[in-house]
DNA sequence: TTCGTTCAGATGTGATCACAGATTAACGCT
DNA sequence: AGCGTTAATCTGTGATCACATCTGAACGAA
């Protein structure tokens, strides 16, 4: 099915600890990779202990982890007891975000036109490929994977480690909506539009051609999304 | 003295544990602070165990606090004993993060200009008369304190939320060679005349001047931390 | 002196416990 | 049936402990 978002409890099965690093890096990376590649649905609860149990681990490498994640907005504090979840994005954060992803991402990708190697370039149209057949098979989880991969392997091309990370604690905001967004009828067809007239400018070298169609991808994705929540508004208030 | 940079044990203690919200939170907020105004110097080491002695708390806090810092990029890792430091900053990053700082800085100079209001205003004609004063009577601390409030000011009318916690952001990053580029003669006469026309313009309301002003403040104070590291290098390389 | 060894104290990490507070569900009363 | 109360269970928070590892200084042999 498209858009697969039930609630699954052992969504949290599926993160794998992988590195040798410290347990709370492993939680935190796995985590924040679910984030950004829109594994969890706004509003969605995120418990200490069920997620430690979910990991192997105690509470407090997880703690730790959830709390990084806070720290950089992709999670909140929800009320009185303070339980840790996925928030909902207001209209304002949600043009706020687009307007910094346009120039963050924007810069990324220029720079990136400048210092594509044949590698980057072919990570780069493979993820493009395996985003459009998952389009065709309708599979939102691989779908929304690829198309992380998609824009990370452009700004990784960019050699900016800093400007990488200010984009992917963006990702982490905007994850939980891009899947919303697919919702919206035309979304997949126009953003793979997108995606595919950037990955031919960057095969070219025009970087500024490049720009402008990452630039397109993330007003229009926008757009749909700031749609959604004014439908989504409309809806709690009719009930 | 100009450059109070002596590795005071009990500039920990200085740390004041201020809002009813969690300590955790309260020592994050606190060493934060202290980062941005330029309190630490970089390759100062911070060990869990004695800011928690400072704190009067025990390690779970202030570890997590320090952890969040990490996340962030305001404290390193350092050997293979995991022990958090200030870090150095690579050329490469300085560039990194002028380039970045130029864009988002610029921008909620900008849009904050379009949206001042008098009380905002005058917060920022203050902070610029304290630095003045703090700058005849050369010191240092309290012209780095309220070098950040003036910046900060600046940015909070913006009144765009995300985009000041990214500022905030590089700013936990580039605090401690802030106080570095003091060093350089000439440096502070010069930021102080990009400080007052950027005053003169937002005054004005002159968007497009203000932002140049506050660009030209961050370019060249990078020039004057990239050429001190420069010579940092080469004094180490001599020794 | 100089180099190697050793040992005491330091580091961060993860697990466990105790606690205060907020849910939630069940129960009994009206 | 409807409502208020209570009790069990959940939530995150902070402190403490045990552990592996690393650092650094003291000591002793060459």
């Amino acid at each position: 099915m498209l858009i697969a978002a039930e609630n699954d409890p052992d969504k949290l099965s599926q993160l794998v600890l992988e590195d040798g690093t410290t347990v709370q890096t492993q939680a935190y990376l796995a985590l924040r990779q679910a984030l950004m590649s829109g594994r969890f649905r706004p509003g969605e609860e995120i418990s200490l202990r069920t997620t430690a149990a979910a990991l192997g681990t105690s509470v407090t490498p997880v703690r730790e982890a959830l709390r990084r994640l806070e720290s950089e907005g992709g999670l909140v504090v929800q009320g009185p007891n303070r339980v840790l979840a996925v928030p909902f994005l207001s209209p304002e954060a949600l043009v706020e975000i687009r307007t910094i992803r346009i120039q963050l991402e924007g810069m990324a990708t220029e720079t990136a036109c400048g210092r594509m190697t044949s590698r980057h370039l072919r990570l780069i149209r493979n993820a493009c490929a395996l985003m459009e057949t998952a389009a065709a098979k309708k599979d939102a989880d691989a779908y929304l994977e690829n198309n992380w991969r998609f824009h990370s392997a452009i700004y990784q091309a960019a050699r900016q480690p800093i400007l990488l990370e200010l984009i992917e604690g963006l990702w982490v905001r905007v994850g939980p909506l891009i899947r919303l967004a697919l919702f919206r009828p035309g979304h997949l067809a126009h953003s793979m539009e997108c995606h595919r007239e950037a990955e031919r400018a960057m095969r070219d070298g025009d970087g500024t051609a490049a720009r402008r169609a990452i630039e397109r991808d993330i007003g229009d994705a926008a757009k749909d999304i700031a749609q959604l929540l004014l439908e989504e508004t409309q809806e709690s208030k009719r009930a």
